[in-house]
Parts: structure tokens; sequence; C-alpha cells
DNA sequence: GCTGTGACTCCTT
DNA sequence: AAAGGAGCCACAG
């Protein structure tokens, strides 16, 4: 079955998330075919009341987490990461680090 | 229909 | 790394 609701295709990105991976809100919705609507991704999630959805795995451009640190939404999270074997260092993951730069990318590291 | 808001992102100091 | 600003889009009032 073919997801053909923008929102079916954004929650169907995020469960397509493998455990133990994370992805930002922008490359979910790039991968629903939605680029520039990682605003609506967060939405999405706050409104979806799916326990099965695995909203945890998805965290800002920058491998932060979204919530303001320490409250109870950021607490979870992290644990929720944490547990599936996913570094976390003071709200940040320790995965993710996209080359943001055009230089980087043309030029490379070298 | 205009305004404010937010689990966002990018660029420039 | 952090902060300020502009752009972005759906939704509530």
């Amino acid at each position: 079955m073919v997801e053909t609701s923008p929102e079916g295709r954004i929650l169907a990105a995020v469960r397509a998330i493998p455990r133990g991976e994370v992805a930002g809100y922008g490359e979910v919705a790039r991968r629903a075919g939605l680029p520039g609507r990682a605003r609506w991704v967060a939405r999405l999630l706050a409104a979806s009341d799916d326990p099965a959805l695995p909203w945890h795995r998805v965290l800002r451009s920058d491998g932060r987490i979204a919530f303001p640190a320490g409250s109870s939404q950021w607490r979870e999270q992290v644990g929720r990461l944490r547990r599936e074997g996913v570094e976390v260092d003071a709200g940040r993951v320790r995965a993710m680090r996209p080359a943001r730069s055009l230089d980087a990318e043309v030029w490379g590291p070298g």
C-alpha cells in the first residue's frame, strides 16, 4: 500500500527510521517528498497519539534534541534513545554531522 | 484575512 | 560553539 497523503508519507518516513538510528526533521520531510516542511513534521509528531511511532528518533538538523533541555519530554527522549544504544551527550546525539557548507561538499576535506 | 506561535533550518557574525 | 535574523509553513484566535 502506498501512502498518498503528505501526513501519511511523513509518518511512514518516521516509522522507517531503524532502531538505534536518528534522522533530522528536515531529513524526514525530504524523504517524504516534502522538502522544507520540517516544521510540519514536528507538528505531526506532536499531534500523533500513536504509541508505536518512534518520534524520539527525530532530531534537529544539528543533532540536538528539539525540546528545552531538562524538560520532561527532553528527558523521555534522551532515555528512549539511550535505551536503543544511541549515544547522547548533553542533549546532543553523537552521530549525524552533515557537511552544511557548500565548500565542504565541493572541495571535500582535502 | 491578519497576527502570533512553534518538537525547524540556513546564513552571518 | 553560540547568538541574532530572515525565511518558512500549518494552525489557532
